[in-house]
Order: structure tokens, then C-alpha cells, then sequence
DNA sequence: ATGCGTCTTCGCAATGATTGAGAACAAATA
DNA sequence: TATTTGTTCTCAATCATTGCGAAGACGCAT
């Protein structure tokens, strides 16, 4: 996504205000790489924020995500994600401590064998264990 | 997954009981390949058996899964769907209709980048419009 | 700087999916 | 057939997410 100043002017631009949650969220989703759930999100606002609601962190999410400035991943630990990252990657679940992580490949398989399916998106979850996890002697 | 036959043995031999309901649902995943939702068995089930309840759907399709006689699958449709299929394969899914098909690829991408990460599972999920669909003058 | 219109936030209720608990019940075995 | 043990059902609880409306705040024009 692009920067807390420049989505200050995109919002503006296109018609939406730019409120103190909003900015709070921008700085805090910028340069975020931990997948946050909206709930995750939301701890780490209250705590610089009192008083922000729930329901404001899910507004601004589904709103970054409808323009595009984030995306928003399911991978399968039964809440969404948000991923400040745009670029065509995927991704790795830690199944010990749930941390996932940006992957990228080569070249995404074509499918075969599904006739006449028009493919428009592809992405892969990968599961193990990541390297902080392997290490531990748990 | 193995037959109803086949599944009525495996499920007495872990000493677990073989019930109507669970035949019922037994012969109902047997070569299913709609990748159905608890929800949706629950109703057909409903149909053939009135008075199952919800809860059992859920609990036989848990212990289907632990056994390893079908798999879990979230696709981002919101729920769970089961699979009969338990060969390594993948999904894609209609947006447009919401059908999920089984998919195979050549070889799975390895994933690069990510240092220490001990794969033991990888899922592509396919988004586009499938045949069907794509024929429709919708 | 002020006012006003519109967009936002917040709180709470509602929804949908799934799971927990316990009483009533039924399959399997002796 | 009796007994044991696992199962089903009902109902409530939980978790994630969304809908709604009143109260509040941003930002443009003045």
C-alpha cells in the first residue's frame, strides 16, 4: 500500500475524509508484514487510541481493500487477514505459532484437466513449520 | 474416501458406533464431488432423514476428517466445505456461481525466499469462471 | 475563523458458522 | 436381554463480521 501521506490525498481525492482513525490505521498497517486480523488490528489502535471501535478498524480495512491499497487473505485460521503487500505473492502458515509469511514462486502451476475454466486469480497457502519454530526446542 | 462398507468396518475397528445417521452421511460424501458445506449436507440429509440435527452433521464430518477419510477445505466462501477426494490435489472456484472443481497440477511450485520454512502441505486455490458460466449469456 | 452539509464513528443488535455441555438414547458385546 | 459406552439431540455460547441509526467531526465555502 502506499504511504500514510498518500493515501491522505487519495482519500481526499476521492471524496472520503481523513480522520484521526483513518490516519492511525494507515500508520499502522504501512510497512506492516504481520497479517493482521481486523481484531489484532484493533488491539494495537486501542492501546494508541482509547475509545476506537471495532467497527471502525472493519470499515477501514474493507475500504483500503475495495481501492485496492491492501488485500484481504484468508488462510484458513478462521479470520480474515489483511496484507499491505499488493504484489502477486502468497503464502506460508506457521502451524506451530500461526505467524504467516510473504513467499513468492517462480511461476504459478497452470491447472489442467478443468476445461474452459478462466482463471483470474491463483494463490497458494502453504503450511509447516518456520524456521523460529524448528529452532525452539519444543 | 473409502466406501460406506468399507467405512462401516474402519469406524467399528476404532470402536466407534455405526449409526443411521452416520450411514446416511457416509453414503452421502461417497463420491460427492460437490465439495459441500456442512449446511448444505445438513440439508439434504434433512430430506432423507427428518429430525438429524446440525450437530451430528458436524461431528461425523470432524471425525471423517480425523480419520483421514475426507478433507477439510476453506476457499473463501465463508464456510468450511468436506472432500471426499483426499488425493493431493486443488481447488478452483466459480465466482460466479460458487462451484468448486478439483484441479491437478504437474508439480507444485517450492516456495523461495522464505528461509527455514519446513513445508508439509501447499493448497492453490483458483479464482476465475468456469465453463459453464463462461457459456451463459448472463 | 465559522457554518453547514456530508461523511464517519460508535455502540449495539443481528447474523452466520461452529462448538460446548449434558440429558436422553441406541449400538455393540457378553 | 442387560449393560456399557459411545451417540444424538437440543440449546446455549462463542467467534467473526455486518447492519443500523444517532451523535459527532471533517472540509469546503464563506
Amino acid at each position: 500500500m502506499r504511504s500514510p501521506e498518500e493515501l491522505t490525498v487519495a482519500f481526499r481525492a476521492a471524496g472520503l475524509k481523513v480522520t484521526p482513525q483513518r490516519q492511525l490505521l494507515f500508520r499502522l498497517l504501512h510497512n506492516n508484514s504481520t497479517h493482521p486480523t481486523a481484531d489484532s488490528l484493533f488491539g494495537v489502535a486501542s492501546g494508541l487510541m482509547p475509545g476506537i471501535s471495532l467497527r471502525t478498524v472493519y470499515q477501514t480495512l474493507t475500504e483500503l481493500a475495495q481501492m485496492g491499497e491492501i488485500q484481504s487473505i484468508e488462510v484458513g485460521t478462521g479470520s480474515q487477514r489483511f496484507d499491505p503487500n499488493v504484489s502477486d505473492h502468497h503464502h506460508a502458515v506457521c502451524d506451530e505459532c500461526g505467524a504467516v509469511h510473504d513467499v513468492y514462486v517462480k511461476r504459478t502451476p497452470e491447472l489442467a484437466g478443468l476445461h474452459g475454466f478462466a482463471v483470474t486469480d491463483a494463490h497458494i497457502v502453504y503450511r509447516g513449520v518456520c524456521a523460529d519454530c524448528a529452532g525452539d526446542a519444543r
